[in-house]
DNA sequence: ATTGAAAATGAAATTCGATTTCATTTGACT
DNA sequence: AGTCAAATGAAATCGAATTTCATTTTCAAT
């Protein structure tokens, strides 16, 4: 990683290899908040602008994506091999990921035929995971029971 | 119009029919500020916060939706008949539509594996159009010719 | 037509995440 | 060790989104 940085022109810190690793150790989508707390549960003199920039710099260098719900929280999405889209629940917020190289395939073809160059694709689907539609039918059913 | 609203518990005023009217003349897809700007070229009495809630008004009862690109802006896409996904041109912000029902077909059943229940969907192609490529193309061999 | 409750409005204030500023510290290279 | 650019932390700032509040307006019931 160290070296990876060098050659893009950027230096080590000990508080930006705590922040590249705990971000690539959670297994979620983190936003800044998120990151800096578990940050801060091990290092607490490390600053929040610190946690941002990192971030920011994460994405610059190309390992990580921002990612807009529209929740008006900014998360970061550590990039895989893979392509892949969200499944977001309203409810939770849990983020689920999973596979789109078909859609991208079709979406590339209609980028194509109007002329448009394609930097990124983002595929969401937003509703309510298992569990929480569970709960979501159960609260409708006793209102209509009351 | 005016009907409408009532059926949902709303009344009609000449600010809200107004802005109701605008939102729906514009053939793009606006944030607050650009209608606010529009409404004020007509009505320079109207207030932002009465723009602004009359848009999520128009939200709240199904007759358009809120987008989010990641540029820190909310913009309002009127709800068509056919689901569509957006163009999104990096340079110039324009926002151009394009059918998605086969790709929401493929989503559906992405949602269906996962117990998940789909409320709505996001398809988006991040780039460059036509004419903002052709300039950055100019631009990088202006650059590379200096 | 009058009235009263609920909803809507406009201006200003507030919220809150994102971003910048700035003085200080640190890292990497001679 | 010396130097200079990059990085850091705390605080300040920004800006869109949202709320507050006093006032006005709508609309249904008199």
């Amino acid at each position: 990683m160290r070296e990876f940085l060098k050659t893009k022109g950027f230096k080590m810190t000990a508080q930006r290899e705590l922040i590249f690793r705990s971000f690539f150790e959670m297994d979620k989508h983190v936003s800044v908040d998120e990151l800096y707390d578990k940050i801060r549960a091990i290092d607490n003199s490390v600053g929040y602008s610190t946690v941002w920039r990192n971030l920011k710099l994460i994405c610059k260098v190309g390992l990580a994506e921002e990612v807009n719900l529209g929740d008006g929280v900014t998360r970061y999405d550590p990039v895989t091999k893979v392509p892949h889209g969200h499944l977001y629940c309203l409810e939770c917020k849990e983020l689920v990921e999973f596979d789109v190289a078909r859609v991208i395939d079709f979406l590339s073809v209609v980028a194509g035929d109007r002329d448009f160059t394609p930097e990124g694709y983002k595929i969401e689907i937003q509703g309510f995971c298992s569990k929480c539609q569970k709960a979501r039918q159960k609260l409708a059913e006793n209102k209509t029971t009351n």
